[in-house]
DNA sequence: ATGAAAGCGCTAACAG
DNA sequence: CTGTTAGCGCTTTCAT
């Protein structure tokens, strides 16, 4: 007759459930969970008594249907694998708890198209926010974006135009800086170790970066540097070979730019394994979207990027846009750092 | 009169707006969605050409509220900064991608408190599994999760007793087996430079793999290993000099066990500053769980752990519950790996 | 301070 | 092959 008490196995209680166990009613104890200060303390005790007993969780799609709020943040990044890019997620997290709101997370490979797939996928759950790696999308994207009308933040570069708000730096600037850093240094036959022109369609910030290298190179009136692609932009030992095999290749370099750090920390160890000293015979700098440039000896010269910083802001600009608070500045710089190590010297000239 | 055509800015769509605008009923167009093989050619048409011009996106909380299945599925990481963990995060989400599921995410700090008020919440979206690591929670993250009726699986660690699967190895054998190679390879005063009692209540892992490493000590009767903890297990530089003073400190020592691999190249980066040669005067090992054994020189000689596959071994375990295969095996071994470098040699004896 | 009714968007179950 | 009805669990609105 009466599985009042829970005698036996309950199934999932909901608002009813407890509310018949408090002998009050559903909006009642909705009262309770969310506007507390509007019950007598006495019913209060009561439901709670309730909610506790039958251990019940709201159910937040119910929720979600009927606010127009789930409470939950999409965010996708290219990949885990780079810790730049996990930093990022875990700023994101962080910034996301203290609200309470809860994380989405979509990898999409460097794909718009699995971007697009995701977007679309991500939105049915009716996000409050979402958060993007890039300015590169699908035009269905951006329709998808538009029509959802949820806060939208850009992450990881600065460009003219957003599609909403964003967070980053200046990609071109970031090369530009580390390549004017290395003809400072009195490098003047450079090299640059690229991904691949392919990558660099789908990963716009990484071309705007080479563009930046290439100005800088320009603007010091010294040659154009010779350029060398990787195959796996991501595989230490097999980019280190390739940067090793391309100086030799070219020995009239002074010095390599590689287009990230792992490309960087590959072509270290591999030279050095060739006898070359770094950075008397060669030099070598990468650019920072890795964190491991401080791992080797020498230590990787870098262009040192601000992933957590960056998943942080993103977060909370869609935050504060939920709470009312127009943000001043809907694009935010954090900028980049250029962190001069043993891989480069200054070269007496 | 008809904002049919979508003139004006139309709000967001839902199935009525779409059945409607096609001319058919509800039911319809959702089976056009989900069944698309029950509708007539001509049908299927109509409702596509009006999902398109609509830019319609369904609701999931409402598919959520009705089925009863989000395709959602929670997992839940100590932390992201360190890569073991977003390899992991990385592999669920690749695994879950495949079958058309999201990943909720949330990071619990190594805190068992702030684990369950993230599972209380996240099971508020009713996910339908869930993966948490470790197998350390609070009584009230057991009750909940049973009372959840979802599959469950614990990550990084083979236990006795699981809550539902689990996926992972065994920590002990890994300290054992680390400590053994040690000993195998001639060294007989080993130091333990380990995070610290406080973090390994929280992390009962590591403080399996120290039970471990004492065993195996025990076994080969050599002494036990001197013993220093480091503050901060995630901070090379603060970890490598705590580790370095140690090493001076106990003149005796010829190699140190590290309990991670921050703690190791740290302890590689202060020792050779400090003009030690290593492995000749102290051998250097760590237990992998950040994946940049490799990046330094000389190599430092770690167990490395599977992340990834763990990850997408949790998540196949849960998709395969959910499509009904009873796993075979609700307790996945993925085992490790000594990775000996040259941070330690076969010492001559 | 509390309750009753209605409906958020969708699909299962049943017509037809 | 297509449509109607009802209801998932919650909160908004309006009464009391």
């Amino acid at each position: 007759m009466s599985d009042k008490k829970g005698s036996y196995r309950q199934e999932r209680a909901n608002l009813m459930a407890v509310a018949k166990y408090a002998g009050v009613s559903a909006m009642t104890v909705s009262r309770v969970l969310n506007q507390p200060g509007k019950v007598a303390e006495a019913t209060r005790k009561k439901v709670q008594a309730a909610v506790d007993a039958l251990g019940y969780v709201p159910n937040l799609a119910a929720n979600t249907l009927r606010r127009e709020r789930s409470g939950v943040i999409v965010a996708l990044v290219p990949t885990l694998e780079n810790s730049v890019f996990s930093d990022t997620v875990q700023g994101i997290s962080n910034a996301l708890e203290q609200e309470g709101c809860q994380l989405l997370l979509g990898c999409s490979s460097y794909s718009p198209e699995r971007e697009e797939k995701l977007v679309r996928a991500l939105l049915g759950h009716r996000p409050d926010g979402i958060i993007l790696t890039g300015t590169l999308h699908t035009a269905e994207t951006h329709k998808l974006l538009e029509s959802a009308r949820i806060p939208v933040v850009e992450m990881w570069d600065i460009a003219a135009d957003h599609i909403d708000m964003a967070v980053g730096f200046d990609n071109f600037a970031a090369g530009h800086d580390i390549a004017s850093h290395m003809i400072s240094c009195g490098y003047e036959s450079l090299g640059y170790v690229a991904t691949s022109p392919e990558h660099e369609i789908h990963e716009n910030r990484a071309a705007k970066r080479s563009k930046g290298i290439y100005a800088a190179v320009a603007e010091a009136g010294i040659g154009m540097p010779a350029r060398q692609n990787v195959r796996n932009p991501l595989d230490i030992a097999d980019s280190g070979v390739i940067a090793a095999d391309f100086v030799v290749a070219n020995p009239g370099l002074d010095a390599i730019i590689c287009a990230n750090e792992i490309i960087g920390v590959g072509a270290i160890a591999e030279l050095q394994n060739r006898g070359w000293q770094i950075p008397d015979q060669i030099a070598v700098c990468g650019i920072g979207d890795a964190n491991i440039a401080a791992l080797v000896t020498p230590g990787l010269t870098t262009v040192q990027f601000y992933g957590q910083d960056i998943g942080k802001r993103a977060a909370e600009l869609i935050l504060d846009r939920l709470n009312g608070q127009q943000a001043a500045e809907g694009k935010q710089d954090v900028g980049f750092r250029i962190v001069s190590r043993a891989s480069t010297a200054e070269k007496p000239s």
